[in-house]
Order: structure tokens, then C-alpha cells, then sequence
DNA sequence: AATATTAGTATACTTAAGTATAGTTTAATT
DNA sequence: AATTAAACTATACTTAAGTATACTAATATT
């Protein structure tokens, strides 16, 4: 029995990578979902705040990339039964952990910026 | 002068933070360009190969798609002056390093079901 | 009573992304 | 000389993503 495996179980890459790699994209993809984020990270929490913090995105955008985003839980979606009623989106565990996967983009974006200057 | 800068300046996402997470979006997003730098982390490396190993992709997309990423400085698009001409393409420096990026993806994605399926 | 505010929804439209299908060029093989 | 292969390109089309504009419901303010 060889420690190696041959090359081709090594180097294909697992379906739950493939998967997992797919609902990270989902989350960040389209024109929207990382201005909310970002406000949201940045502590805007309510539909008209995030709506004037980003300037530019229709209500039907922003309503309709929360849901989405809610759906996938990445936003939670909190009403106040207080008097007018209140609404705040906040992120969930994960929507705050997705800082990391941004921390390596910026890394990522960053040197490429550099090696694509100035290449070796 | 304060050693603390107020709250808008610490937490505001610095614009060159913005454009590099934006260009490490651009280069991973669309449909076919996992697949494709995934072909590229293999090995395959002629277009027939490719599009053999992507099932379903047109030669318009993959054509498109490696123009842009080669355009984008991604991949490498090499002519190789034998009889017959020999085409191959290869990710750059920074191609390979954006496994990183794709490394943070699959963490956030798997960590992110486990919390969806098991939340706190 | 009229106006404003929050948190959206509804309808119609435009632009961007991707697909389907066929064709081209250069050289090799039969 | 006809057929095959690699590496694409061209044209037309469909679907998905995003925009524009107007509207609604509940409550609060003037």
C-alpha cells in the first residue's frame, strides 16, 4: 500500500471544496452584497440608513439583496415591537466571519496590484 | 493631537481596500471562471483541454474568459512555435496565489453550513 | 386634516451575462 | 484530394441582473 495517492484522487479538487467555494461566491456576488456588508460591518442598521449610506441603491435592490442575504444567513433580520416599529438588520456569526475570506481579498488585490506592474 | 483617530476614519474601508477587494472579485466572478483556474491548478492547459475537462462550456466562453483573465494578468497565454503551433495556457504568479483566497473561501463555506444547519 | 417618515412592494424596462449554432484558419493525416 | 484536429470567431438569441418610477401601509408630526 503506497502513502502516495495517485494524481489524480490528489489534485481533483473534493465536490464539498467545489460547494463550499460556491456559497462563499453567492454571498459576495452581484453589484450590492458587499456595500451592505460593509455597512452593516460598519454598524448601519436600519433599511434607510444602509439605503443613505449607499448611495445609489434602489429600495427594490436593497430589499431584495437583505432578503437574499437573510435567506442564506448571512443577515439577520430583527423587528422591535416598540412604538414606531423598529427594524434592524445586524450580521449573523458567520455574515462577521466572512471578514476573513475580505482580509485575503484585500491581501490577494493588493500584491496582484504590484506583481501586475511590475512583474518579474 | 490625539492618538485616536475619531470613529469615521478608523472605520471607514480605506478606498484602495475597496478597489482590491473588487479586483479579486472581478477575476472570480461569472460562471466559468472557478472552473477554469481550477482546469489551470490541475494542469490542463490547451483550450481543447479545457473545454474538454469543463463539460458544457462553449468555445465563445472559454475563449472570452481566458482573454479576460489573461487580460486581468491571471493566466498566461503562451504560442509555442512547433509544427503544429502548440497553445497553452498557465496561471501567472498571481494566479496561483489567489489558492489563497480560494483557501479562505472553503473555510468561510464549510464553517458557514456548519452555523446554518447548527446555529448558537 | 394634511404632511412626513419608515420600510418597504409593484410594474415596466434596460443592460449584462451566457447559450446555441455554425463557420474559419492552419496544418496534419489518410 | 478529402477528412480530421486545434484553436478559435461570428451572429443571433435567451436569461439573469439591475434600474426607474411610482406606489402602499402604518404611524407620527405640524
Amino acid at each position: 500500500m503506497s502513502e502516495v495517492k495517485d494524481i489524480s484522487t490528489v489534485k481533483a479538487c473534493p465536490r464539498q471544496f467545489v460547494l463550499a467555494i460556491n456559497d462563499t461566491l453567492n454571498v459576495l456576488s452581484g453589484k450590492w452584497k458587499l456595500p451592505i456588508i460593509a455597512s452593516l460591518l460598519y454598524g448601519k442598521s436600519r433599511f434607510k440608513d444602509i439605503q443613505e449610506n449607499i448611495e445609489k441603491i434602489t429600495p427594490r435592490m436593497l430589499s431584495k439583496e437583505l432578503k437574499d442575504l437573510e435567506m442564506n444567513g448571512v443577515v439577520k433580520r430583527t423587528v422591535y415591537d416598540s412604538t414606531p416599529i423598529l427594524i434592524e438588520y445586524s450580521l449573523t456569526k458567520s455574515g462577521k466571519a466572512i471578514l476573513e475570506v475580505l482580509d485575503a481579498m484585500v491581501d490577494w488585490g493588493i500584491d496582484h496590484r504590484k506583481n501586475t506592474l511590475n512583474p518579474k
